[in-house]
RNA sequence: GUGGGCGUGGCCUAGUGGUUAAGGCGCCAGGUUGUGGCCCUGGAGAUCGAGGGUUCAAAUCCCUCCGCUCACCCCA
């Protein structure tokens, strides 16, 4: 028997609802920012994700689809949105719209990963970019967008976490400080860090292990190393977040596993979740990317949220958004003749815009009225030989319990009329 | 990639060496000749994850593989 490859869900209807629900959220939400949706290839030339998360990143390493397509090309399914975006932001000329230029998505992202609770081969990401402009208050406004999700999803068990990691000027001078650091305590750290010392000190911070947690605790703070530059960006980042009434704590720790992250960056995790998939967004300014797309320089920032992770924490907080009512109309006939007639009074309803279900197969009345109470519809129309020949349709309230004759030509008015706002 | 836990009808679960693998939910049908939800009755549905081994006898013990899951790693 196929199964769905591992690490990978089908989304049954079930959960639709919460999945919609976050969707549907996230993009009115988005409009009411001005920010507006943008869809990109789900595979990308494999350069781009090389070129800007960074070959060293684990992302890149280990972690991507990669394969040749038929003309020997190597494509990768997008491991992340934010790259796509910004290729698309260079190819179609977005430096001549009205800057910085607003743009959400909702895509799937692929990631060749051990599965596990929260963690998936190929998830959903709603991300939001504002490219164009390298105004702190442009990183806040990013930032309250993504918490006013949370909040508007009823997620009121969120920590935001905050920090700043420089840019190409003043960074390096920082990456010194911390590898001299990280070297007086070479013997005691792992063997993943001893690796990281060379290749990536900055993720040096965020190993978990205790022996080097040690060391982080009195590494030097990214922030006492900015340059005038990113100091005052930062400074104005915390100011419009307080004006703005966000609560956030600056994590000195906190840094990302892509390298193209500039100066801000940010998470929203559940409170007290500590390690493991706790992070349910996260991001921050790339002010270098363009650029290194080949674009002319230009500052931006953006971040993205898991969608199966907000899903999850919705459950265990017992958020669940309402559920849709039962605004169905079940159709029941009897007989051959009642049957024609049937599927022509369904057909009619649906082009009034009413939702039906219609019965198939020589049931009985009463299994037929089983499925309809079974489907959650709120009327049952029942048709039989006595009803064809008159011309009407027995016509039942299923929460009632009552029915009654309906002229047949009459039904779609009168359910318009009873079902309301329940027209398509 | 590393480590732990677990694989019994669609779902949940009982059964830990011995006759036709048990129950609940769900599904289907019957209990009125044209009427649902509750109740009663019946039915369908399982090569007990796969392969191999031990044994007179394996869902049950052993090995291998596969899958799921949790954690590490990393990230959303």
């Amino acid at each position: 028997m196929y199964k769905a490859p591992r690490g990978t869900v089908d989304i049954l209807p079930a959960e639709q609802r919460r999945f919609r629900y976050v969707e549907g959220t996230a993009a009115s939400l988005c409009q009411l920012y001005g920010y507006e949706r943008i869809d990109t290839p789900v595979f990308e030339d494999a350069g781009l994700f090389v070129r800007t998360i960074g070959s060293g990143t684990d992302i890149v390493e280990k972690e991507t689809y990669t394969f040749e397509d038929r003309s020997g090309q190597a494509m990768t399914l997008r491991p992340e949105g934010t790259a796509p975006i910004c290729r698309a932001y260079i190819e179609h000329g977005m430096h001549n719209l009205p800057q910085p230029v607003r743009l959400y998505y909702i895509a799937s992202i692929f990631r060749y990963e051990r599965p596990q609770r929260g963690r998936y081969r190929q998830h959903q990401q709603f991300g939001a970019e504002a490219i164009g402009d390298g105004d702190p208050a442009l990183d806040a406004e990013v930032i309250d967008l993504a918490w006013r999700l949370f909040d508007s999803l009823g997620m009121r068990n969120l920590s935001l976490f905050l920090n700043s990691i420089g840019c190409r000027a003043c960074r390096p001078a920082y990456l010194e400080e911390l590898k001299r650091h990280y070297s007086a305590y070479r013997e005691q750290l792992c063997a993943d860090c001893r690796a990281r010392l060379v290749k990536n000190p900055l993720r040096l911070l965020d190993c978990k292990k205790p022996s080097c947690q040690s060391v982080a605790q009195s590494a030097p703070h990214s922030t006492d190393y900015l340059c005038s530059e990113c100091a005052a960006h930062f400074g104005g980042v915390t100011t419009y977040l307080s004006l703005l009434g966000i609560p956030f704590q600056t994590n000195h720790r906190l840094v990302r596993g892509l390298d193209y992250y500039t100066k801000t960056v940010f998470e929203v995790q559940p409170e007290g979740e500590q390690g493991a998939q706790s992070a349910l967004g996260g991001g921050g300014r790339y002010d270098g990317l363009i650029e290194e797309l080949g674009g002319r320089p230009t500052p931006a920032v953006g971040f993205a949220v898991g969608i199966e992770r907000v899903v999850l924490n919705m459950k265990q907080l017992g958020v669940d958004p309402q559920a849709a009512s039962g605004c169905r109309v079940f159709v029941a006939y009897l007989g051959d003749e009642a049957k024609a007639e049937a599927m022509r009074l369904a057909a009619e309803l649906r082009q009034g815009g009413i939702a039906v279900v219609s019965s198939f197969g020589d049931r009985s009345l009463k299994a037929q009225l089983r499925q309809a109470n079974a489907v959650g519809a709120a009327h049952a129309a029942i048709l039989g030989e006595d009803e064809v020949r008159t011309g009407i349709v027995m016509l039942r309230d299923m929460a009632k319990g009552r029915q009654e004759p309906v002229p047949s030509g009459d039904l779609v008015r009168v359910l318009a009329a009873t079902l309301g706002g329940f027209k398509a």
